[in-house]
DNA sequence: ATGAAAGCGCTAACAA
DNA sequence: TTGTTAGCGCTTTCAT
């Protein structure tokens, strides 16, 4: 029924260890020999059972990736860089969508990670800052790469600037006459939220504009939180010229809002965004946003836990440059 | 250091086979035996290790969605659903992009299937309608549920009547008495770009207009191709006064081309889509669509390979119903 | 450069 | 209801 080693090793004439051998591109082998095995493997269309190579102690080549509320954007973005890795390395990815917030977070990766001996994991924000889970992750000895971890040091991954992305988003308001910039919050959970805050207070800073508390608004990454915040903004006595959300989900829900109400953008009010996911082109305003290469960090992340993977110790976390993409939702200060 | 069946087993003062029983929910265990067992598990964190249980016969309680083109919104949308028909189902989902057109998809699939045993897949379009795969797939004995694949009868999986959605859309747009009515056309390698593009026919001629083949233009599905159809669409002689974009991404890219030229949506010209993707309610004006319940989809054709592979012979192909999400980008004929 | 034998950790079949 | 035995298909020793 199914081919086995030993079928392939009676074609070749040679015994099951050579076989074994060629598959695995190990040293010692007769190009002659080699070449009377790969013969064989071709022949009877032999593929090695990735359990039972597993079980007697070989690697998976096999990683998850990690991640919370599956359904935005920036996450898919990130797991076709991911996805993109593992290709190109023989790998396959299974995914493993998790709560945050969960109680047994750490119980249920453990559980996946031995039960399936994944040879490692990608991780993505907010799991990234897990401490109890990178603990665990630590003594089980599986290597792991993160997606803009909070923590940069002793980190093997891939993250940007965000602060200083944010920062420069507002100097860029600023250099168009905006002074009051009003910004819409991520989700208090990541990272992302707290940098580009950072970020927005440092450039009002900069400028010489002093924070006001009235036109920072919570958020929490979705189109919704991003047209209900701007509402919020809207209904302010004296309303911000300009929006800085925190994403570009919230950014597309700030400019519905805002047109709902029958203004335009960005010829009452500017907008922008940060993430530049494909729908920053497609919507109408086109949104300036800050571009973070998502899939390339998806890709990269990915080729750093293979790399840690083949080499202990290897791995390093990365930083990617980002880049203003200035489009049609921003512009000068109105009259 | 690792954990084994057999430590387990002594814990808990039983044999081994016992313990499997009580993990794999066998009968015949006492109660007092099973809770003994439980508690041995939980005490020495037992994980049961799925190479060895797969190796000795057991099932993998693994699947792979295989696609191409991975950077669609619309699959984006499936694999969400069929994650969370594996998530409750206690299965994995491993990920498997490939190229349709790839000579070896095949020799492809067949490893990936019997090298890691997967369960079952699910297949999505176009790879749905490769025969040769599918052959493959029903000597191998693989269950494999498919999401709107285009030969119906003796399939599992899940569909909806695009074609009847389309000419429903067609005559909405009649409705609000437009007569040069447009159609941007998907990929050809789809189905449903075959589907709606009959559809949008039926529609014509059920109101009574002549087909007019000038208005027919080719897209593949991309926003960017939208944008360049409906650019040639604007330079016809007589434009026509409502599109019918194949997809959302195309529609998206429609109204950005009519904006460009300083036409408005509604207004000028009416546009709408298929597939109500989250970008749908995004852009500006939001897009009147046909929705088809993409995640449901997903979620159904997963709950049905899980079901084939858990009973021989079970699962069926399930037609699901459309819906018009008239918004605002779809208005009365100018003038 | 090649091979023989001994597991890897589990479950299936059979026995008790 | 429970236990014993013999593999599953491969890779690892360790020989040769």
């Amino acid at each position: 029924m199914r081919v086995r080693i030993d079928d392939v090793a009676k074609a070749a004439g040679v015994s099951m260890k050579t076989v074994s051998r060629v598959l695995n591109e190990e040293p010692n082998v007769s190009d002659e020999t080699r070449r009377k095995v790969q013969e064989a493997v071709e022949k009877l269309r032999y593929r090695p059972l990735a359990s039972a190579r597993l079980l007697a102690g070989r690697r998976s080549n096999l990683v998850a990736m990690l991640y919370d509320n599956p359904s935005s954007n920036y996450l898919m973005e990130v797991e076709l860089g991911v996805l993109d890795a593992c290709q190109s390395q023989h790998y396959n990815l299974m995914l493993a969508p998790l709560d945050y917030r969960a109680r047994d977070i750490v119980a249920k990766v453990e559980s996946l990670v031995v039960q399936s001996q994944l040879d490692g994991v990608v991780l993505t924000p907010p799991i990234t800052d897990d401490r109890a889970l990178l603990a665990r992750l630590d003594e089980i000895g599986v290597p792991y790469a993160s997606v803009s971890a909070q923590e940069r040091n002793r980190r093997i991954g891939v993250f940007v600037d965000e602060e200083s992305a944010a920062r420069d988003m507002v100097l860029h308001l600023v250099s168009l006459g905006h002074r009051r910039i009003a910004h819409i919050k991520g989700h208090a959970a990541h990272g992302a939220s707290r940098w580009r805050l950072a970020g927005y207070r440092a450039g009002l800073r900069e400028a010489g504009i002093a924070y006001d508390p009235e036109l920072v608004v919570a958020g929490r990454f979705f189109y919704e939180s991003g047209y209900e915040a701007t509402n919020r903004l809207l209904d302010l006595p004296q309303r911000p010229t300009a929006i800085f959300a925190a994403n570009d989900d919230m950014a597309a829900g700030s400019i519905c809002a805002i047109c709902e109400r029958g203004l335009a953008v960005p010829r009452d009010i500017s907008v922008c965004g940060f993430d530049d996911m494909p729908v920053a082109r497609f919507i109408y305003p086109s949104l300036t946003t800050v571009r973070q290469p998502s899939r390339d960090m998806g890709r990269l992340a990915g080729l750093e836990v293979i790399k840690a993977i083949r080499e202990r110790g290897a791995g390093e976390n990365i930083e990617l440059p980002y880049t203003l993409q200035l489009r049609r939702s921003t512009g000068a200060v109105p009259g």
